[in-house]
DNA sequence: AGTTTATGTGAAGAATTTATGAATATTATT
DNA sequence: AATAATATTCATAAATTCTTCACATAAACT
């Protein structure tokens, strides 16, 4: 996420506060005040993963956010996923075997199987389901991520490969 | 690590060069230039974690060594704290070892990772507790403390890693 | 030493969260 | 329009977690 903390106004924190509550991702404070309170602030207070001010050049935010998307992933050693995508035929293929899903569900393996070994909470999976934002109940996630599992048991029985992490959400587990 | 990367002298970026060739770590790097293709080399092509120009106070820097150890840290390395946090997975790593913690168990943990070696009274634990005021007792915490004290117990079982501080709080000794 | 105060401990019940199965609503297909 | 497939909601069960309590233990104070 980049947030961009204007001048006058500060509820740009508010802003941040609100986001690491629901949602587990690196933050990049932009800013045009280089006061150093607001700084560690920003870091420290909030949590922010960095604070970069103005003026700055489309080269270098691109720089930063690769540098946190950089450090932020997983050691997902590629090829030894169980699991793989097959995105233009908008399957998942599971031990070699294509998983039949309903689009949603697609959508929300698909995603976790790209961001393994990390929580998901529901407000991210949610919007992964949805393009737009869309006011269905949190709980219907419950549901689907049911019938993803039931689908995967039927071809392996014992794993357990979705993690419910209680009070947050999912993680996939490779 | 950090790097100081002075101005006459650009062999800063070959210390770093070497570094990642041979260890996995978080690196800052402290110069005054502010040159902004010197950052995008520091980050994009070195790979550096953050890019931090002076002047800057030592609470500023203490600001970006801490928001690096808590975001990422994939292997500690010996010597260190014992303690890391998976911020990915919501989890406390204790001795290379997961702890399984309850939700709040985990917020107090991992606030006290955060700040180590200080006192936390029970008021600031309650509010890391719950988001939104919450009416109950603060004897709950000790509680709260005996179960994660129990949880470290289980994996080294002969030091005291939460101090009491009678009347006011604990602290995490690190 | 004896009293007071604070914390440790274990267990039980309350409260919360998630799982589950089924019913209903929605969307797409024929 | 009818049918099928999918998505969502609902009610309840199951599991986990939180809080409180009673009592034991330890520390501080007189």
């Amino acid at each position: 996420m980049l947030l961009d903390i204007g001048l006058p106004d500060m509820s740009g924190f508010d802003i941040l506060r609100k986001v690491r509550k629901t949602h587990i991702l690196p933050i990049i404070i932009i800013s045009a005040r280089d006061d150093e309170s607001d700084q560690v602030l920003g870091l420290e207070g909030l949590g922010a993963n960095a604070y970069v001010t103005k003026p700055l050049s489309p080269r270098l935010v691109v720089a930063h956010v690769r540098s946190q998307l950089r450090n932020n992933r997983p050691n997902a050693a590629p090829g030894d996923s169980k699991f793989s995508i097959n995105q233009a035929m908008q399957r998942v293929v599971f031990n070699e075997i294509e998983l039949t899903l309903t689009p949603i569900e697609f959508k929300i393996l698909s995603h976790l199987i790209k961001n393994p070994n990390r929580v998901h909470t529901r407000e991210d999976l949610m919007n992964v389901m949805w393009d737009s934002p869309h006011g269905s109940d949190t709980k219907t996630i419950n549901t689907h991520i049911k019938s993803i599992r039931k689908t995967l048991k039927k071809i392996d029985d014992k794993a357990e490969y979705i993690e419910t992490h209680r009070g947050i959400g999912y993680s996939l587990i490779e």
